[in-house]
DNA sequence: CTATTTCACTTGCGTTTCGCAAGTGAAATA
DNA sequence: TATTTCACTTGCGAAACGCAAGTGAAATAG
């Protein structure tokens, strides 16, 4: 992913594509909410496979820009945790769209109906209780 | 962006950054819906400055997976008139989340406090108005 | 009717980023 | 003490990016 470009148009989607624009960026993100993933070994375990070196670079990354924080395992000093800030928690309502705009469009996606219902009908509750859950991993 | 990759994950997440997780796809759909916009000048002529071959790339594989539709002005047969599918349109809702996000941590940010007060109040109607404005477009 | 401009790209090419594989060093565990 | 685990780092070929210049068809100007 690019370093800061002098493009900088005074658009907040503009700015939100530079934070975070690339592929893996908003994976990571996911990873710590959906599946409360803390450790760079968490991160390279999932689905999509990003290499290491990507990774480490995005961690860097998503720290220098605000949306992570990182600290020392008290228990296992080998360990790093990535934590969102509330940068990074507000992330969770774009996330969730596009969640339900791939349950929509992919055929394969394997979203539970009741998860898009209650989207729909509770979507503040639903961000709330997913937001708080992550406190809860820190 | 990267063509077709087979890494796959059933994460919509994930289908939905396969489909425009690039730092330009959404801006031109933003463009689209925010400033009714519809043909290769118009996009090109935007505040990000996006290079010409870099644009052609992005109107075919936004065609080819469906969002856009490409089709010849009548008036003018030099022109095509790119414009969104409704795979397309259902994008809006991850715009406005992005606009919000970067309304709030981007200081420069040109949004309107009326805009994200409504957002908030009204989501589902401001959604519903700024959709159907596409439409008018057409 | 010819010359110029407009429009939507395409082509070349040097730079940057990506992605895979292998390697490293510190700390934990056997 | 030896091995494994963990979080990276390094090398390198391939792909994507970004800028500048070029192309061809259609519209407009003279």
């Amino acid at each position: 992913m690019k370093k800061n470009k002098q493009k900088r148009s005074p658009c907040p989607v503009n700015f939100a594509l530079e934070t975070f624009g690339d592929v893996w960026s908003l994976l990571i993100v996911r990873d710590i909410i959906n599946s409360h993933k803390s450790t760079y070994g968490e991160f390279l375990d999932s689905d999509e496979n990003i290499s290491t070196n990507i990774l480490a670079d995005r961690l860097v990354r998503l720290e220098e820009v605000g949306v992570l924080k990182k600290t020392k395992d008290k228990k296992d000093k080998r360990k790093d945790r990535y934590t969102l800030t509330q940068k990074g928690i507000d992330l969770y309502p774009i996330i969730l769209e596009m969640m339900l705009w791939g349950a929509k469009y992919d055929p394969q996606a394997p979203v539970p109906k009741e998860f898009i219902a209650r989207a729909k009908k509770n979507r503040g509750e639903l961000i709330k209780e997913k937001q708080d859950g992550v406190l809860k991993f820190m």
